[in-house]
DNA sequence: ATAATAGTGTCTATTAGACAATATCCT
DNA sequence: AGGATATTGTCTAATAGACACTATTAT
């Protein structure tokens, strides 16, 4: 407890489970390892923290996590939704050396996943659908973040801004409830979902954007979200 | 990214937010320090994570909790609840070194609150009011902990196992309804509380337990949780 | 007897859900 | 015209909340 600098010290990492909505199923951005541990395997991208030497303590845990993310991806920062999932730090995680990593998660609007670059590239960087990937296929303890991450994210379905960031700025109601259809893994009452929706126009949370959505039938009115507050009371 | 362990590392801490009833109160218990930075002042109780050396890694950051946690309160392990908040990592949160400190909640049970060597010892440690205390007289980065737990804690209270970890084995329907109250910080009505209790035995959640609880006036029954699943279906 | 708290009853409003029916647009 | 989907309507059950009332015990 004296000189604390003293002490031997993990790495700390920062891993990404970055989701996006594609042919109205729900994916997830995996990276393919080309050296050991693992190597072949596919991982969740991630990179270390930077930690400064003496003075300079480098970059905020939530800018490593930012900055990884804009290198993974390539799409601008603060275009994409970025919340904690947590810590995962058990001893051999990584057999290399004690690596303590902060897992995030991130949604990507559906219009922003196809400048993501990832397929057919060299960059090793592809797009699975969560429902079809095995999750113990995943290296290191990458199978436990991403249960821990597709669980938080059925369970702030409904409270949080989550289905509305996996949406395009102007949305028909039938794609948000596609979104929740494929998060949940059910199917749900168009009518029924339809009033909810409805509830949060009343609620002052949602507003009718201009334009409709052409769909196979009768185009939809399209939704988002109100900009001011309406000030209200 | 060749040699992974040749960059600096911070420093990884644990930090607790420990909980308990006491007098019809939210507490929790802080540590006076006894040195610079921030000498005088209260924090969380907390420590640094073991990491080995070479072959062996250390120990999981759950049990690193675990033990700062038993550590901090002389209580068995296992007998207090404890569930991670989540990673926090600015730089500068400590003016000595980079630190990332993993939060922890735990839960004590107000019977076993009295056994916590904390009060007039040398220890430096003592319970506090959750709602007299200003989380900004806090020490390094915890007002901000402080506050994410007490948001996680009232948030999560109507759906998971917080209130009964606060509450003694055996508990009448108004000791349960007390600490709902405090943690809330408003009053309940007593008949609509009931009902939800006594909809959790309907589901054979709950059941009665032996025994009465004897107040200023009409004693109450007392509830447990069911030990056994029912085997319904 | 009285105070105090346990426990019950009732009423209203909100919401979820199942399900049927109608409207509108594309081909 | 026919298919598909948006949109509306209706009914039931579950739940939350406000509030009045009764029952039981300590003092």
């Amino acid at each position: 407890m004296t000189d604390i600098s003293r002490y031997p010290r993990p790495a700390v990492a920062v891993d990404l489970v970055i989701f996006t909505i594609q042919d109205a199923d729900l994916r997830l951005l995996l990276i393919e390892r080309d050296r050991p541990p693992f190597k072949g395997r596919w991982t969740l991208p991630g990179g270390f923290v930077r930690v400064g030497q003496g003075e300079d303590q480098g970059e905020d845990l939530e800018v490593a996590a930012a900055r990884e993310l804009a290198e993974e991806t390539g799409l601008p920062r603060g275009s994409v939704y970025l919340e904690q999932l947590g810590a995962f730090g058990k001893a051999g995680r990584d057999p290399r050396l004690r690596v303590i990593s902060v897992a995030w998660f991130a949604l990507v609007k559906p219009e922003l996943a196809p400048f993501v670059r990832a397929g057919g590239d060299a960059s090793g960087a592809a797009w699975f659908s969560a429902a079809a990937l095995d999750p113990d296929a995943l290296a290191f303890d990458h199978a436990e973040i991403l249960r821990a991450a597709l669980a938080r994210v059925r369970r702030e379905l409904h409270r949080g801004p989550i289905a509305f960031e996996l949406v395009p700025e102007a949305f028909s109601i039938a794609e948000l409830r596609a979104v929740f259809e494929v998060i949940l893994g059910e199917r749900l009452d168009p009518g029924n979902f339809r009033r909810r929706v409805l509830r949060m126009i009343d609620d002052g949370v949602l507003e009718q954007a201009p334009g409709k959505r052409i769909t196979a039938s009768k185009p939809a009115r399209v939704y988002r979200f109100v900009r001011e507050p309406a000030g209200g009371a």
